[in-house]
DNA sequence: TAACCGCTTGACAACGTTGTCGGACCCCTC
DNA sequence: GAGGGGTCCGACAACGTTGTCAAGCGGTTA
């Protein structure tokens, strides 16, 4: 900028001005500054513009993985709306990881970002506590912070998905469904789990959940535990996309009821289609990414807790009746 | 900074030592700083670190949209291995809009990234010159820079690929091939439309070739258009993952072989199988940015280009005979 | 004792930008 | 001609960090 202002012979003021649109330079002196500009391939410092005036115009985003489809859409989303606020996005993948996670914040808040987007991988977020006591904001979407912390969440309805899974299973004949998903640990499968059991009610029987990594192996294993039993389930509830797709594999060609957690890609090209309760992980996103330019604006109002629906796409595969 | 410094009550530059993990502090000052850094909760700002250092340890990466499949695998890559190197990942879609994927290098450029990966939607990069003549490394990935930029290449080999997809299907007996794939304005769709041509030798026939957009409309039409000759096709070639999923949809049942560019994740579970030439992105993602990696280390050879090879994997589709 | 060394510490400038303030100049009015 | 108001411009400090250089201190050697 420097060099700028001496090329076009203009105090460094001036340059500052004519880069950033500001009114009050003389529309010839604003020409020689900006062909000088053009000369000199020069290009505005963005980190002595952040170290000078506190704003990076600069948003974190932290989810499980990039290359799971649920988060790719919701990042695309976040990033959609972060361009139209004229800010940048930075994200990464905690992998699961709560230490991961943890770096992940950490590093995003060294950079200053002017806001944040979680999606949780650990329980405990106290040492979000001074971020948040500094006045950055931050929005968990997906699950809900760890205990004790006040922010907005922006979730899917859980519980009730689940449980219309389960009552439209019941609906088409089935009293003995089975559960696959993940670690109730992970806040989506606990709530998941919990809505399985509440529509079941008394026809719930803990030998037919499953709550392990969803590995073909485990999968065909449990699966094969099963429908051992003397009462074998004749249809199946897959926690999450990535649980619908293993049983689907692990099933292979058995001809169970399966309605799965998630929307996915070729679900309607499948033979049976596949029945899934769908949540829409662009709304998620965008949801979560306008609460947070909100919060960005100025609104100090009280947490939001919102809650987006879901819902059953039947496809075939739920329709199935169990063997007579 | 100034703050724990005078609350440990030493210099500034102590601190700074502190937290750069310096030699030369005596264990009882870093301990009593380290204690003052907690109280305060203190934590460096990257940007002022930034601006003094020049270095940003981060790296752009643009691409198409990380909603595709494709490129969040790349980009979960390029992310390990940036992650790896105590780096941060800046990335955005381009949409395929050569306006925005100028616009991202630019936004990146003006945050002084370190270095770029760029799978590119325009044709013209000399906007990238004086960036390149600073001493930033570029690499490009998926697809070539426009003419007359002499950097680092990683792209799949989509002739051969394309080639292994027609011969096979020729070997099945099928002499009528249609192709449907992107505008050959995209590098790797004209690359495709090569590969099947040089393959298909004499039996080429312009009226068997759409390259319009990968919506279900066109697809449905240019296909029943071409099912409507008099020597109709009696297979498909795919040109990328959207279009064979596009035209699985399009066909709804009718049984022409198929064979589609990329793996895609469902594919052996469909009936039949979908026959594909698999490329691999994350393959692809690692070896960019290790190769931007190493030119960061100051390697200056001569620019490289990489062809990563592609596979084919037949699954079913692409195995059908024509009928009789 | 003086000179020297190694270890620890601090003062200071610089990175490139922007906010504040005030000065120069022109035009208009009294 | 003096005063007032508006427009355009520049000097300067500050943002938070790190590289450079030098100083203080205790111990060792000539």
């Amino acid at each position: 900028m420097k060099d700028v202002a001496s090329a076009a012979g203009v105090a460094l003021k001036t340059v500052s001005r004519v880069v950033n649109g500001e009114p009050g330079v003389h529309p010839a002196t604003a020409e020689r500054v900006r062909a000088a500009i053009d000369r000199l391939g020069y290009s505005r410092n963005e980190s002595a513009r952040v170290l000078r005036r506190g704003r990076t115009a600069t948003i974190g985003l932290v989810i499980e993985d990039v290359a799971d489809p649920f988060y790719s859409g919701l990042s695309r989303a976040v990033e959609e709306v972060v361009i139209d606020h004229g800010c940048l996005l930075l994200s990464g993948s905690s992998g699961e990881q709560p230490g991961r996670e943890r770096e992940l914040v950490e590093t995003f808040c060294a950079r200053r970002v002017d806001g944040l987007i979680v999606v949780p991988a650990g329980e405990d977020h106290t040492y979000l506590r001074s971020e948040l006591e500094a006045g950055t904001p931050v929005v968990f979407a997906d699950r809900p912070p760890g205990a004790g912390l006040d922010v907005d969440t922006v979730l899917a309805d859980n519980m009730s998905g689940a449980g219309q899974a389960v009552r439209h299973l019941l609906g088409h004949g089935h009293g003995r469904i089975a559960f696959l998903g993940d670690d109730p640990a992970i806040f989506t499968a606990a709530q998941r789990l919990q809505g399985y059991r509440a529509a079941l009610g008394g026809l719930y029987d803990e030998r037919l959940v499953s709550m392990r990594p969803p590995s073909l192996e485990t999968v065909r294993a449990d699966l094969a535990g099963m429908l051992a039993l003397d009462d074998p389930p004749t249809a199946v509830f897959a926690g999450n996309g990535r649980y619908t797709v293993t049983v689907l594999r692990a099933l292979a060609g058995r001809r169970l009821a399966l309605v799965g957690f998630d929307d996915f890609e070729l679900a309607d090209l499948l033979q049976p289609g596949v029945t899934v309760v769908a949540q829409d992980p662009s709304w998620m996103g965008r949801v979560a990414a306008e609460l947070l330019f909100r919060r960005l604006r100025g609104d100090v109002g009280p947490s939001e807790h919102i809650e987006l629906p879901v819902r059953l796409i039947p496809r075939g595969s739920g329709e199935r009746p169990p063997p007579r």
